[in-house]
DNA sequence: GGGCTAATTGAAAAACGTTTTCAGTTGGGA
DNA sequence: TCCCAACTGAAAACGTTTTTCAATTAGCCC
């Protein structure tokens, strides 16, 4: 079954709302909008499909400002933006932390983990070529449990 | 130092031009231009860098025909798109099989590396998610020998 | 070598995602 | 309640990628 971050990211709106609010963002209704919409997703979404979620929360709220929301929101490390074959544009929940998503190739959902053990593959590299590693990227595609039938 | 894969990518023009040959794509002036510039890079390059450099070997060079060439090269595996924090626009040289890259922080140079066993970690995320994992993605960053003086 | 044809080309225009600009609005502290 | 920096949406600008299309060319057959 899911571990605890994959199942529940540390993203509902009152936790983001203050995450927010301590770093001195003013909470307006078209963030708090956005907020919304990333809370409760299970999938990545894309600015474009986070404005046209978070419209039925707010209406008025512009396709800019859904850009500006997810830029404060990464920079709180609450969302992080997942790179795929067919493009690099959306945005899945995150929680604090290193932690890393896998993404399911069939319906898209994303969820995180944290357990990531590079040490000894990193050594190895560092040794083949010379090269001081500060820092990874990692995703996983596979079959979420639903999927699976 | 570097192993033999991070050192020299199978990326000479001569094994390109074979490569595109084989599966029936015909070596145009514009395309030969193209490859000589991957082939001769160690950084990974947009393709309007790429573009660039190609029209000294072939001024008519378009910029359309760079998409288009790297689009073939990225299906032989010759190339692989390389994601940064400030993009996804650029291209680095791939060998055949299952690689990555690493990139240096400081003078964007890579290098590929075969050294990848996630097999344990794999299996961990599969018991804690639920998820089948069927595929990755990783990039790692640091600081080339060069760099480090 | 000369011709044939499908593959390929470059220029221009369209499409697309993202950022900038700016005058007007608003959240939240005093 | 008042105030003002933070924030907003619309429009325009921007850079990248794709599409369109008439002209060119690589590679094959004779
Ligand atoms: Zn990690
Ligand atoms: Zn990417
Ligand atoms: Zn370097
Ligand atoms: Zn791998």
């Amino acid at each position: 079954m899911a571990s605890q971050s994959a199942s529940s990211p540390d993203s509902n709106p009152d936790s983001l709302s203050t995450q927010l609010a301590a770093r001195g963002y003013k909470l307006t209704r078209p963030r708090r909008a956005v907020l919304r919409v990333v809370a409760e997703t299970r999938e990545s979404l894309s600015p474009s499909e986070i404005h046209a979620r978070a419209k039925k929360f707010y209406p008025q709220t512009g396709l800019v400002t859904v850009y500006r929301t997810l830029e404060v929101l990464a920079e709180c490390g609450a969302v992080r933006k997942v790179h795929q074959a067919d493009g690099c544009h959306s945005y899945a929940p995150a929680s604090e932390g290193h932690a890393h998503h896998i993404i399911c190739e069939n319906c898209h959902s994303v969820v995180e983990f944290e357990d990531c053990d590079l040490a000894e593959m990193v050594k190895t590299v560092q040794r083949h070529t010379g090269y001081k590693i500060e820092g990874h990227w990692l995703e996983l595609f596979g079959v979420c449990p639903n999927c699976r039938r």
